[in-house]
DNA sequence: TGATACAATGACAACGATATCTATTCTAAA
DNA sequence: TTTAGAATAGATATCGTTGTCATTGTATCA
């Protein structure tokens, strides 16, 4: 009986790809690796898929015709069938450069990691109707999931929408737990130990500028919002003092005492603004930022900032999104906050 | 006899279609809408695809019915049957982020108004049998194309190896007439003209620094071809003087006289070392740039450097390889040059 | 021994589009 | 009229996978 399926089936090879190994221009699909190894395509696709119920003899056997084959399944054919597209959409508008190609990175290396590629959507979160445009989008590309990061003002309801359509999971800086899949960093934590850092320095009184309010507005606040908590705990007072710059054009009141700003970017105008007022920096105040660009080590002196570990968070997030999609994980609700770290830079010091 | 058709068809309509109209949550296929339109699916697929044979009736109905059921057509079917993945994969060895943001953004417009979805591929150029990666990457992908931007040292050995296996498209800084299809920016025009402004201001020698040698080397090389051939031309001497200052720890010796930088972060070492040597610039030396990236604005002073039309370059490598992908330019060798423009910032000056 | 459960495998349809080939309709000239 | 040929439309196979359901083989139990 074995003898005879085995005859059988060596009667198919022949018929079907016995020719394919003259045919090496072209790419072997899931057929080929079947009739090579004397079983069914169904039991390949099995393979492929990590599936149940395979033995283990099948399962080596196929791997080794697989490599031998060069065989890699056709991911449309796989999409068409399985209703996947294997596209994961990164949303994001115009935030720091820096900041995004950290993210873009961590997205990128696990995604490509699970088999599963990037697309890119730029936009405006001012623009009307990005909930709908969004929404359009996914389905016209066919998106598996969406990462959404920074910065959406009215995020919560565009976040809330779109759930209903597509899964997502968000990457936030700042805490953001209304959202069943999403990755943040704990920017209170990291702006309470920087006010910290500050205090211990002998500072009594402390400035925070905030970022464009078009920008960021959000983190702006929680950041805020961790000195000030530290502040009321040690009876320092907000920063009161100040004088007025501008930056673009459009007049700035600046608090000084030691500044804490909401960004490096913002640091590096109050240190614009300082070398045209003559106030040396750090001597005669002190200056911290928030996000360890390169602005803050390319800067003289070069300024003491916040690390985010952007890239680990954004790499989580697609992790997350991904076995959500694939079913792996049976939780719903995952909010994994991630820690900042503080860079402190002292070049400048007398 | 034509009403006789048109009665089959009504039966073949409620037969498959009817009941669309109530199954609002699945997406519209072909099927749907050529069962609505009354024709022919391949009648659909041939208005979808802007083939030729549809009279223009026909034709404005189909958009119709197509608007109004939301068809899309779905990628993964055209991608199976047509051999097509709407994939391009962008290329590049960890650039300035601002630069790749910019390449990115214009290779983004272009195939998103095309069709085509942006794989990213970031890698390093130094890899070992780099071309292999690329070549398996492209084929596991299935990318229809590839668009290899900065920085491969080795570029045109890669590039050459390339060509063999998918069309390419090549975002080239400085002059490259090697490939088929290529696009790049007269860095020489640039430093030339840049040259030509600083002797303008009555300097009579010129120093000039290079980016580090495992980026952009060819860059730098290119760039000061452009200087020197002012300097030749006017007579001019290169710098000869210098001092020394270091970076992370590297001694480097400076050749001053006015310094052009061959990018920003450069520039940004240079003023940062001019800095602590108490060198005032611009009044003791003038500095220059080359990129026009962030940290020339916010530098203080802010530094005048050279802009390249990034992203322009980078949408027209995408539309210039989906042209070619799609067989709608018969031309086989297409090489634009864009030109730069130089940025000038005077708000240091005396 | 026969019934039963379960692991391993296979046959075949289906996904949604395009390609190929064929059929019909229309127009203009014989 | 007739008819050639262009314009238009349709029927059906096909792309490479996965989903569904059926079948086989083998170990366990009563």
């Amino acid at each position: 009986m074995i003898i005879k399926k085995i005859l059988l089936k060596r009667v198919l090879v022949s018929d079907n790809s016995c020719m394919i190994l003259s045919m090496e221009n072209k790419k072997a699909t899931i057929k080929d690796v079947a009739s090579h190894s004397l079983v069914s395509i169904k039991t390949v696709s099995r393979v492929i898929n990590n599936e149940y119920g395979v033995s283990k003899i099948t399962k080596s056997n196929l791997f080794i015709f697989i490599k031998a084959l060069d065989y890699n399944p056709n991911k449309a054919a796989q999409g068409l069938r399985s209703k996947k597209s294997f596209l994961i959409g990164l949303v994001y508008d115009n935030p720091d450069k820096f900041y995004l190609s950290d993210i873009q990175s961590g997205v990128l290396e696990t995604c490509a990691k699970n088999g599963f590629s990037v697309v890119l959507f730029p936009c405006n979160h001012k623009e009307k109707d990005l909930t709908e445009k969004l929404i359009e989008f996914a389905k016209r590309t066919n998106l598996d999931g969406l990462i959404p990061t920074i910065s959406h003002t009215d995020m919560k309801e565009l976040v809330k929408n779109l759930q209903l359509e597509i899964p997502l999971c968000v990457v936030s800086p700042g805490l953001l737990t209304s959202n069943p899949l999403c990755v943040s960093s704990d920017d209170f934590k990291a702006t309470y130990s920087m006010t910290c850092h500050l205090i211990k320095q002998g500072h009594k009184e402390i400035g925070f500028i905030k970022g464009h309010k078009d920008h960021g507005a959000i983190e702006s606040d929680l950041r805020k919002v961790g000195i000030r908590t530290k502040i009321d705990d040690r009876n320092i007072r907000p920063g009161t003092k100040h004088y007025d710059w501008e930056i673009k054009g459009v007049p700035i009141r600046l608090e000084i005492g030691p500044i804490f700003a909401s960004n490096d970017a913002m640091a590096a105008g109050v240190m614009k603004a300082a070398h045209k007022a003559k106030i040396n920096i750090p001597n005669d105040i002190s200056l911290v930022g928030f996000d360890n660009s390169p602005t803050a080590s390319q800067a003289w002196p070069s300024i003491t900032t916040i690390a985010q570990p952007i890239k680990e968070m954004a790499s989580s997030a697609a992790q997350i999104l991904i076995d959500n999609i694939s079913n792996k994980s049976e939780k719903k609700n995952i909010n994994k906050t991630f820690d900042s770290d503080i860079v402190v830079r002292i070049d400048g010091q007398k």
